[in-house]
DNA sequence: TTGCTGCAAGTCCTGCACAT
DNA sequence: ATGTGCAGGACTTGCAGCAA
């Protein structure tokens, strides 16, 4: 088995659940869910001897009476605590036990673990929350308080790899599953619940982060780092950060520009834009050429400037932008970037113009200084082709996002 | 089965920093 | 100036692991 690159796969709610197990079961416990067979109708595991182990920290032989102990232990004290709200607002709490059975031999090498179906549905509906996480790293904790905090930040470190992947999630987004802030109530309730209470903060800090923190550091690939939240003079959250060197690069490869192809600059809502305004008819659409250097040059600047304005800014710009146009300049490119450039020299006074603004004389960048282009914004050909971009648009982003 | 050892976890004390 | 909360150290407790 490649226990290296085994995953344990869990629903975060799982990881959310609050385990009252002791490390040593804990540690099984994650062994049997990262070899179960999340297909099989009714999910057993055969754990080698030898494998359970290697997690134990100091044991040389593997007795059978002391193999009872273990297992009866994590039997004892593997129960799940899942809490929720329902539709109706109502609290529901669910109590159960992982597994329904475990049994070994004196003149077996393996033990089987049989799972309970309640737990099942937490390990297989993956589909919305994820969390994978290697085994191996767990081989190595000594407290269960630096496993439950260890699975905690990896269930956001996950939605990070996962959303960056995928592009659906805004920078700030990706950057709060990296920097995840926990309650210090909650961080509470996950690690030492059941236990007496850590009632300051420092013993919380003494006994269950930092010790966690360094046997993550110490034997994970992961670095974490984490700065405390006062609210008045009491520590109230707890900001983790993570960091990951080879995950880093991966994600660094995932987001690397990709290679700009004709079809993305084409798909491009900035080319719906161009040829809702007329700057761009359908041939030119299909010059790769031009398109190409649209989408390499001029995009690039249309988006720092979406970020900054909007959209509807854009769009007003451009129909601007036709309406001075004597004729289709050589150098598209070259030219829509000189009126952006323009555009944002001037954009004190045009950007941020409302209705009511227009009514008054304003000075407009030279470009922009057209009786028809300030006209045919008000008029109901200009707002009706207004409507049509945006209609438009909205379409393109329904396409792209789904 | 019993008793020993080492260690993790929990608690308490003291001094310090800082908000009020 | 005072009270509150934190940090660090010391002490206590419970028990896992193991040998006899």
């Amino acid at each position: 088995m490649d226990l290296q690159n085994k995953k344990v796969v869990q629903s975060n709610t799982l990881i959310k659940a609050i385990a009252k197990m002791d490390a040593l079961p804990l540690k099984l416990f994650e062994l049997a869910v990262a070899n179960v067979d999340t297909k099989e109708k009714d999910p057993e595991v055969e754990l080698e001897k030898d494998l359970i182990r290697t997690f134990l920290p100091r044991t040389n032989a593997l007795r059978h009476d002391y193999l009872q102990t273990i297992m009866t232990n994590l039997m004892d004290k593997s129960t799940f605590t899942v809490k929720y709200t329902k539709e109706n607002g109502k609290k529901k709490t669910e109590i159960f036990a992982p597994f329904s059975k475990i049994e070994f031999s004196e003149d077996e090498s393996t033990v089987k673990l049989s799972f309970s179906n309640k737990i099942m549905p937490y390990i297989t509906e993956l589909k919305k929350n994820f969390t994978q996480y290697r085994i191996e790293d767990l081989r190595h904790f000594t407290s269960s308080n630096t496993i439950t905090i260890y699975k905690v930040l990896m269930m956001y470190y996950n939605q990070y790899t996962n959303y960056i992947a995928n592009g659906k999630r805004t920078k700030e987004e990706l950057e709060s599953f990296l920097n995840p802030v926990i309650d210090v109530s909650e961080l509470k309730a996950l690690t030492v619940q059941g236990k007496k209470s850590y009632d300051r903060f420092s013993d919380l800090k003494k006994r269950v982060i930092e010790p966690a923190i360094k046997e993550i550091n110490e034997h994970t690939e992961f670095n974490i780092t984490y700065d405390t939240i006062r609210v008045g003079r009491k520590i109230a959250k707890i900001q983790f950060h993570i960091s990951n060197n080879s995950t880093e690069k991966l994600i660094g490869e995932l987001t690397a520009e990709k290679k700009l192809s004709l079809s993305d600059v084409q798909n491009s809502p900035y080319t719906a834009l161009l040829l809702g305004a007329m700057i761009v008819n359908f041939a030119d659409a299909n010059n790769e050429s031009l398109m190409m250097s649209l989408g390499e040059n001029v995009y690039p600047k249309y988006d720092v400037f979406v970020n900054k304005h909007s959209l509807d800014d854009l769009q007003k710009h451009l129909k601007y932008v036709k309406d001075h146009m004597n004729s289709k300049p050589n150098e598209l490119d070259k030219y829509l970037i000189k009126a952006l450039d323009d555009f944002e020299k001037n954009k004190g006074k045009y950007a941020k113009r409302d209705k009511s603004k227009l009514k008054q004389k304003e000075k407009l960048p030279d470009w922009a200084k057209d009786d028809t282009a300030q006209k045919n914004i008000l008029t109901e050909k200009g707002i009706q082709r207004s409507k049509e971009i945006d209609e438009l648009l909205e379409k393109i982003n329904k396409d792209t996002s789904d």
